[in-house]
DNA sequence: GTAGTTAGTGATTGAGCACTAACTTCCTCC
DNA sequence: GGAGGAAGTTAGTGCTCAATCACTAACTAC
């Protein structure tokens, strides 16, 4: 195999492992194990931890953001909005995405108070990234954009608190969105 | 001091310092230092550094349930809204109890995900008190709460990402809210 | 076949971590 | 005034982790 897709399935393990335990809380090692190389190999493909967790962001940012555009590409802006609803649905299917965005946000966080400006303004960029883009397929306003991704947020915040589909917290979460599914 | 009062002042150095780097991001001794007490001495006061973080969740979700009932009590649910959107400026302007949230909300997943049920389970109950309570005080029916939190997760998310308040992602964000406060 | 490159590993290192044991200091009450 | 206990310390243990180093095996080019 190449170091390029070594490169890719590295960072589609450091996906997984990241949405699980979070920058801090996984290891070079956890990640290497399911990528099924070594842990030293990880070091050259990547200069330090902290670029394959800005890695594993930048191509889980793109992803949800194809997902949408696949989704909502060439329709009005009402069937865009309904077509993007049911695409998040298949993105919460496997909350890993969704989780590990979460874990960006709060690496973010981390980083800035560490005094890790290019690190934090890289992962700003990627969810601007996600927004920007959203807001041109949902032919939204900022009010609606707004109310898009705070509507999507809540979602992420009780999924990742693991709240059973049939708590009280899910009911007026809209129909689309099965929190079960996983 | 005593014991619980230097209790006390011990999880409000968690809070900040967990609010800073999570859980797996936070040293004991990062703690202590804050606190203004030697590291073993924390081991002392607290069975182990999970008791720590719990303690300070706890503490955290009783503060802004609180806050919210403070302005809300007593009053008719429309004057109720107003007033917490206010309150909730308050907790805003120092970021950290709210950053303190989703550092809760991923330390869960976390403990889910490695088989700590107790932990995870206490950490909803936290959160289920608080959305319970506003709730009762919003004198709200389920989907008005839902966008009350929906709301409010977004904001803790562009807060944690550290957007500038000029940022764009901002522009739709009810005005009571001046993410530059702080 | 030999010179050079690319993919990959095992052993190791030094720092930092949660947590423990054993000690000191000071206040209180008889 | 001294015994007891609570508050708090210093010193240390064993472990985990990111990152480095020295190496091998296989392939390519001439």
């Amino acid at each position: 195999m190449s170091a390029d897709e070594r490169r890719v399935s590295v960072v589609r393990a450091a996906i997984t492992e990241f949405a699980r335990g979070g920058y801090a809380g996984t290891s070079t090692a956890a990640i290497a194990r399911r990528a099924g190389v070594s842990q030293p190999y990880l070091f050259r493909l990547f200069p330090d931890k902290r670029e394959i967790f800005l890695a594993a962001a930048e191509r889980c940012t793109l992803d949800i953001r194809q997902v949408f555009e696949e989704a909502g590409r060439g329709l009005p802006p009402e069937e865009a909005r309904e077509a993007m609803g049911d695409a998040y649905q298949a993105l919460v299917v496997d909350r890993e995405r969704v989780l590990f965005q979460l874990q960006m946000h709060v690496a973010g966080h981390a980083a800035d108070e560490a005094g890790d400006r290019p690190f934090a303004d890289r992962l700003r960029a990627a969810f601007t990234d996600l927004w920007d883009a959203s807001r041109l397929l949902l032919g939204a306003d900022d009010a609606e954009t707004w109310d898009f991704f705070a509507h999507g947020m809540l979602i992420n915040v009780l999924l990742a608190q693991g709240f059973p589909p049939d708590h009280r917290v899910w009911v007026a979460c809209p129909p689309r969105i099965d929190p079960g599914a996983s």
